[in-house]
DNA sequence: AACTATATACGAAGATATTCGTAGTTGTCA
DNA sequence: TGACAACTACGAATATCTTCGTATATAGTT
């Protein structure tokens, strides 16, 4: 008896996610008035997305008060490599090298950005390097 | 009056992109048979898919023979490249950094591939250090 | 010429995603 | 307490995605 796996979000399901990571716990109200600047939409659409996302189990809340408080059920950094993974899969024949490239490619990489990753790949190649032995 | 960028491919057509790119311009039967070995569908399916892709322009057919022949309208890297800006700013905020992280942790890399991507990332910072000069 | 195999076109069903209006409930405060 | 503001629940309209059946056309074969 094992728990479905959280289903990919949905574009607007994602802009709530990213909210609720950015401010944590929230009422509607909070979410709504962040993702309404920049994308106008009705108070009840938030709040419907909100309640398909808590069936979906995407988000969890707390009814305890009257303003329900939500919460995102996955950490940031997992629903990303989720969303990474399959897009490896769907677009990358599962080729992490290509995607890695693409991102790169895709857009201007701070230098420090770029020490940090060079680091993380040396860090990798040691530990391969460590595991070979 | 400039032309309209292709939309973003939904799950079954970029199915139906990567086996045009693996292929080349093929006919719907063709895309029909590489498709169903993995998930099996009817051939109207495909057919009717491929009719929706043309019209919006991700990609494009030959129908001077009767079975007409189909080709992408962008090249593979160029569609990848969209889809990891798009998701880049749909669930990272921009930051290329980040997504680079988490595609090197969400799949184990060979050696080589890293190798390859500790050189692109080497090449990036040699031509950071001449554009400051 | 009739039959068969293989095409395309098209409509439509069913699922999912997104949007919002309306109804009803609850807390606040003058 | 009565009016108002803010909240949830719910139904439904609209759009998009995916699937397939049916109608029709065309080429090849006997």
């Amino acid at each position: 008896m094992r728990k479905k796996p959280a289903p990919r979000p949905t574009d607007a399901e994602l802009a709530i996610l990213r909210v609720l990571w950015k401010l944590g716990a929230s009422t509607v109200r909070e979410v709504h008035e962040v993702l309404n600047k920049t994308r106008p939409t009705g108070y009840t659409t938030a709040l419907k997305l909100m309640q398909i996302m808590h069936e979906k189990g995407l988000i969890s809340r707390d009814e305890s008060a009257r303003a329900h408080v939500y919460r995102t059920s996955l950490p940031e950094g997992q629903t990303q490599q989720s969303l990474v993974r399959d897009l490896l899969d769907r677009a990358f024949g599962g080729s992490a090298q290509q995607l890695v490239m693409r991102a790169l490619q895709a857009k201007k990489t701070s230098p420090e950005e770029l020490a940090e990753i060079r680091q993380l790949i040396e860090e990798l190649e040691a530990k391969n390097r460590e595991d070979s032995k």
